[in-house]
RNA sequence: GGGCCGUUAGCUCAGUUCGGUAGAGCAGCGGACUUUUAAUCCGUUGGUCAGGAGUUCAAAUCUCCUACGGCCCA
């Protein structure tokens, strides 16, 4: 690619400095402090008070904005966690420091040391008695006003939408806590975090299609999971009774503002209790969270608030759907009336398809999007929760439940099938299924109803869906806000490069 | 998959209505300035107008195709 002359003149400029001596890339200092900590520890005090301080200070970070004045100058450095000024004299640097100075740029690494004080306006700063160039950058930062705003710019450069927005790093600071608490709730109730196979022999687990790959030494095609869920419960077999497991899942599907092909789940599964009782921790875990982040269970989403306060409305498919959906009761055990609403909304059944899936399917669009506070959906139709525990009074319906919270599906639970017999004929259910052309329809796995025969004691599971619950939870209106390297069509200078190979 | 919108300097954006020599701010470069806060002041460089084709004396602007992105719908 042409190099457009503001580079050649930067890449000059750069050259230059290296030929008369300056070291661009040195890495022998030792940083003392964090901007957001000295801010904290001395930004209340003023100008007489911090000259009274002695000690000495040492920080590092990128420089965000220079100040120069001639003979003195300051500049704004940014680490991890916030900003410090640093004010250059001539007097004090010296020479040789104060021409070090002159050719730092915006976007520099770069380290000082020396004392603090507070300017005439009331900044905290600290006077550079040394001043280090610690990487020299030859690209040059976006405008230091509006930043980085250009959306396929943020995600395809995320290096730089972290280095402009402290809002997206902060995004992923509280990610991180999320994830962390998360551990530390399941670790309080002696739950074992595992690791099983991202690359599957059978995608099982779920209802969705899957990336496949080869193995090559073994000559054998996998899949990359799309749950971990068998595995989970073979472990659950194997007596380990509470695991879990917070990894990515992999779905050959859409990209939307809700769905990219790459996303992490927390799915866990916990011997001798029912989806009743994971009603129960659901919410203590999410009250936690929430509690924990913000100190109250109500959180502004997209200017709605949400309320986490427990208990949490529970309400069966088919209350929601007459409640909710305003379905006519009348209609619900109905093929033809179902198949007629169903159309009505422009969703086509073929005449084979299971009654549960049609309900769903109206579900999907009448219901989850209006469910707004955090609600408990149950009593789900056997035939779209192939490996879930039948309900004992009424055989038609799973034990299951899913949460939903601003129209979105957050959780999915429920007791467990650990009738190997029951299991296979639903496999079966399944396979014709996908005979008659579902994609998405569940795999015979022969070798997870052989660990079932072995028994596994009642249980029960869930999977929740952290992306979506951290965009909740901070406030991102797209899935693509939370993960660091969203999935991006390939731009078509590179498609020409990969077809050059 | 469909509809709508977008892609102009390193970044943020005008310019497209109604075709007539490509603009601003920041950044950069040169200069002044030792307590600034988007520092200020003087001067100044920088363009494959996403890519391709077409219409036209003339296209960033009109038409078509392609790519990428966003929002909505499926």
């Amino acid at each position: 690619m042409e190099e457009s002359e503001l580079f050649r003149k930067k890449r000059e400029k750069i050259e230059s400095l290296r030929a008369s001596g300056v070291e661009l890339y040195p890495n022998d200092v030792k940083v003392t402090h964090r901007m957001d900590e000295m801010q904290k520890n001395y930004g209340h005090l003023d100008h007489d008070a911090l000259a009274g301080v002695e000690e000495h200070f040492s920080v590092a970070g990128r420089i965000m904005a220079i100040r120069d004045f001639g003979k003195g100058a300051f500049i704004v450095l940014q680490d991890r966690k916030g900003k410090l000024q640093a004010f250059i004299r001539k007097d004090r640097v010296g020479e040789k420091g104060f021409s070090l100075f002159k050719s730092l740029d915006v976007g520099d690494i770069a380290f000082v040391a020396g004392r603090i004080f507070k300017t005439k306006t009331g900044e905290l700063t600290i006077e550079a008695a040394t001043l280090r160039l610690l990487a020299k950058a030859m690209r040059f930062l976006p405008e230091k006003w509006h930043g980085l705003t250009d959306v396929e710019a943020r995600y395809r450069q995320r290096h730089l939408d972290l280095v402009m927005n402290p809002r997206v790093r902060e995004v992923f600071q509280t990610r991180s806590r999320i994830i962390q608490l998360i551990r530390q709730f399941m670790q309080e109730r002696d739950f074992l975090e595992v690791e099983t196979p991202m690359m599957q022999p059978i995608a099982g687990g779920a209802l969705a299609r899957p990336f496949k790959t080869h193995h090559n030494a073994l000559d054998m095609d996998l899949y990359l999971r799309i749950a971990p869920e068998l595995y989970l419960k073979r472990l659950i077999v194997g007596g380990l009774e509470r695991v879990y497991e917070i990894n990515r899942n992999f779905r050959n599907e859409g990209i939307s503002t809700l769905h990219n092909p790459e996303f992490t789940m927390m799915e866990f599964y916990m011997a001798y209790a029912t989806y009743e009782d994971l009603m129960v921790l659901t919410e203590e875990l999410l009250t936690f969270i929430v509690r924990t982040l913000f100190g109250s269970l109500k959180v502004t989403y997209q200017g709605t608030e949400l309320d986490f306060t427990p208990p949490w409305p529970r309400m069966t498919v088919r209350d929601a759907l007459t409640r909710i959906g305003n379905i006519d009761p009348g209609i619900l055990g109905d093929r033809g009336g179902l198949h007629k609403v169903a159309g009505g909304m422009g969703l086509l059944f073929e005449e084979h398809q299971p009654l549960g899936k049609i309900l769903m399917g109206i579900f999907d669009e009448k219901v989850e999007g209006r469910i707004i506070q955090p609600t408990f959906i149950t009593h789900y139709p056997i035939e779209v929760s192939p490996l879930s525990r039948r309900n004992v009074e009424d055989p038609s319906l799973a034990d299951r439940f899913e949460l939903f919270i601003y129209g979105r599906e957050i959780a999915n639970a429920f007791s467990e099938l650990n009738d190997p017999a029951d299991q296979r004929q639903r496999f079966i259910k399944q396979l014709q299924e996908r005979e008659a052309g579902d994609e998405e329809a569940h795999e015979m796995d022969e070798d997870y109803i052989q660990a079932l025969e072995y028994a596994m004691p009642p249980a029960a599971g869930e999977g929740i869906g952290v992306d979506r619950l951290v965009m909740l939870l901070t406030d991102s209106p797209s899935i693509r806000d939370v993960i660091l390297f969203p999935q991006m069509r390939k731009k078509e200078e590179d498609k020409e490069k990969t077809e050059e190979r």
